[in-house]
DNA sequence: GTGCCTGTTACCTC
DNA sequence: AGAGGTAACAGGCA
């Protein structure tokens, strides 16, 4: 269930845990599906000997540059990695592991099988698919301003679409909305200059702040967010309306509400978003 | 038990 | 084009 902070997090200690420099000894594929491309087989022939040569974050993908490959992962609902010296024997729903020849293993595990590995050549076929990178100097108010005037759909199905901004999710959509003060269900087009403005604003803050604070996880369950050493994040305290229906809004007071949109749960102030 | 919910995305039809 | 439904899956929860 990541989105653009939990996977930055992720990444981040990837890198903290020493990878890139080290070399792929053997894959071992739990779940044949988890491998979009190529076949699981081709998949474990091709990455053995492989150098690990940066670890990097594209919207919500995680991007490892190989020497011959880039090995791209989304870990769409419950993805995670971990690291551990020992080959394990029954790691809960893991789907892959890399050993690697500092003597580590990376494990993938993924309780609802969604997440997916790529193992491509041209990295860029799938990335020029992504919408502006909210942290990239690319992210203009211009930009911006751009992409949402051809958008006819709602707001929030609008910048759930991965073409349009990538790594926004749920959560981050909800909270960002708000901060915002627009209504979920506004066109996108009928945002005005001020809105626009405010919502690029509210964006990078949302997501800014989700990141400082290593993620949001709000279970407490092996299904809920956390990172490759296995620590939470703690930026479910500081959400004012996801999952806070029934409560009142930090700004007004107004009983927060949940309602339905493109087959989400949606969370927001029925008197501060317009 | 039963049905509904979940932080993602692709694909289908209207 | 976009809305709405369904699917891929597993498990928590009322």
């Amino acid at each position: 269930m990541p989105e653009l902070p939990e996977v930055e997090t992720i990444v981040r200690e990837l890198c903290a845990c020493h990878l890139v420099g080290t070399q792929i000894k053997e894959a071992l594929v739990f779940w044949d599906r988890t491998i979009a491309t190529p076949s699981p087989k081709e998949f474990c022939d091709s990455i053995g000997g492989q150098t690990i040569l940066n670890i990097s974050r594209r919207g919500k993908f995680i991007a490892f540059t190989l020497s011959n490959y880039t090995l791209i992962v989304h870990l769409r609902m419950t993805g995670k990695f971990f690291l551990s010296k020992k080959k394990l024997v029954s790691a809960l729903h893991e789907r892959v592991h890399l050993h690697l020849t500092n003597g580590w293993y990376l494990h993938y595990s993924d309780q609802r099988k969604f997440g997916k590995w790529y193992l491509v050549s041209n990295p860029e076929a799938t990335f020029d698919k992504l919408g502006l990178e909210p942290f990239s100097n690319k992210f203009t108010l211009k930009a911006f301003q751009k992409v949402i005037s051809r958008g006819t759909s709602q707001i929030k199905p609008f910048l759930l679409n991965q073409r349009n901004v990538a790594g926004l999710g749920n959560i981050y959509v909800d909270e960002a909305l708000w901060e915002s003060k627009i209504a979920p269900t506004r066109k996108a087009s009928s945002l005005s200059l001020v809105e626009i403005k405010t919502l690029h604003k509210a964006i990078k803050h949302v997501l800014k702040q989700g990141i400082a604070h290593m993620g949001t996880s709000l279970g407490t369950t092996h299904a809920n967010y956390f990172s490759v050493s296995g620590r939470r994040g703690f930026h479910q305290n500081q959400l004012m309306v996801f999952r806070r229906d029934g409560f009142p809004c930090p700004r007004c007071n107004t009983t927060i509400i949940k309602i339905k949109l493109a087959q989400r749960g949606t969370h927001l102030c029925p008197n501060c978003q317009k």
